[in-house]
DNA sequence: GACGAGGTTTGATCCAGGTCAAGCCCGCTG
DNA sequence: CAGCGGGCTTGACCTGGATCAAACCTCGTC
């Protein structure tokens, strides 16, 4: 079996757990997804389209974006591996979903997924889950926006990335890749690439994290940086 | 039968729409519901605390509240008169919900609430579809923060406003009573009381709006505060 | 009808972060 | 390995909105 087809099954039975299906439901599964690759950069869903996908993100990470009239830009939430992207009940989409690196689909086409929808009370009760997830990390959101400084904002994203990316988040010293450019990251803080790129200078004078080459990021002290973030650890 | 009794009751019918009840069924419902108000101020669900209460809004207005460790606020979310209030799913709760206007509920208890969700698949999807609503507008709220000028966020937030209440929203004319005082419109805004009051006075000077009193609202031209938010009409 | 207390407006000043403009770094290509 | 382009950093300057400080307005209460 070759790498293509290996991840495809994998992102299939992550689905699949989910709904709690026979061996012969996830193989129908199986038969309508498949599994493309985007380039970072590319648009994979379009802002008032009509949704005609719906999918397992096996690697890569994709922003979603919103702008105005005169192309200002936000990032209004981020998927990582292992996330769903898409949306149900046949609604247009409200926003951009751009491959942020380069990224791996397992993808359902849109109307095969509703009728699995459909059949398994399960599988929508885990989306409706996932959409309360996606709710609270809004609002957490809105919070950062209306609120911090961009010293915090910068310092809150790193933790965030912490809490998702690092093998061990509670220890000191854990670190990963920044999967966002430095301009990605101002449009999802609400700040220019100006200044996050003195934010995070200033984060590694005071010694709280380390940066190797542009995308490395170590962290010295998870405490601290909670700190800086401005809110409580366990946040 | 009194006032009291009678909004209860309307309330409960109008959550019952979405399940398709029976009369028995719907009887059921009243019984365990009961009708509460609550002064314009007072804190209705404490963030952090199990979730105690599931509620229709029958008249006033809800502001869901986040704070920093040091006392900053942002308005995450405002519920308006036939709006649901509560977390479903046992989830404590993320956030303060504050009376921001004189408020009657008509509570159901959560127990009981639960068990009816899980005999009613019609009313679970009603509450999905609206959590996907309400991330949508969190979302277009993340743009508002992230990147929209003071002038914009105030005519933004006019503009919904009048979208929700004004009997004719797509004609000049419209007006309504703003339900926030400055210092919460500021605080839904991410900006500071003094800004919201020299934006609306600057509103007032260019004459797409009119203030009677501090509360009372006329919109002069809908297409105009569209374009002084900065989107489109369609928005 | 004087008196507060909360809410709102207005003015004067300040500063965090935006804007503009180089320069740097690094990988890619010819 | 020179030249190029995209991304990142750094510096100098400017400005929109925050901050600080009065006044003002509108009520309910004595």
């Amino acid at each position: 079996m070759d790498h293509l087809h290996r991840c495809q099954l994998c992102a299939v039975r992550k689905l699949a757990v989910c709904g709690a299906m026979s061996d012969e439901q996830l193989n129908r599964l199986n038969e309508i997804a498949h599994y493309k690759k985007y380039a970072a950069g590319q648009t994979i869903i379009s802002s008032d389209q009509p949704v005609t996908l719906f999918a397992n993100i096996v690697s890569g990470t994709i922003k979603l974006t919103k702008v105005t009239v005169d192309g200002r830009e936000q990032i209004v939430g981020l998927l990582f591996a292992s996330d769903f992207l898409g949306r149900t009940f046949g609604r247009t989409n409200r926003y951009f979903a751009m491959a942020a690196t380069d990224v791996e689909l397992c993808i359902f086409p849109s109307d095969a997924f509703e009728r699995l929808i459909a059949t398994f009370p399960d599988l929508k009760q885990c989306l409706f889950e996932r959409t309360l997830d996606d709710l609270d990390a809004a609002r957490d959101w809105m919070l950062l926006l209306g609120r911090k400084s961009a010293a915090e904002r910068v310092a809150s994203f790193l933790l965030l990335l912490a809490c998702r990316f690092a093998r061990s988040p509670q220890q000191a010293g854990a670190q990963f890749d920044m999967p966002l450019k430095r301009a990605d990251m101002a449009d999802y803080l609400g700040l220019t690439v100006e200044t996050v790129s003195r934010q995070m200078t200033r984060l590694k004078a005071t010694g709280i994290i380390e940066i190797k080459g542009t995308r490395g990021i170590k962290l010295f002290s998870m405490a601290r940086l909670a700190d800086a973030a401005g809110q409580s650890p366990g946040d």
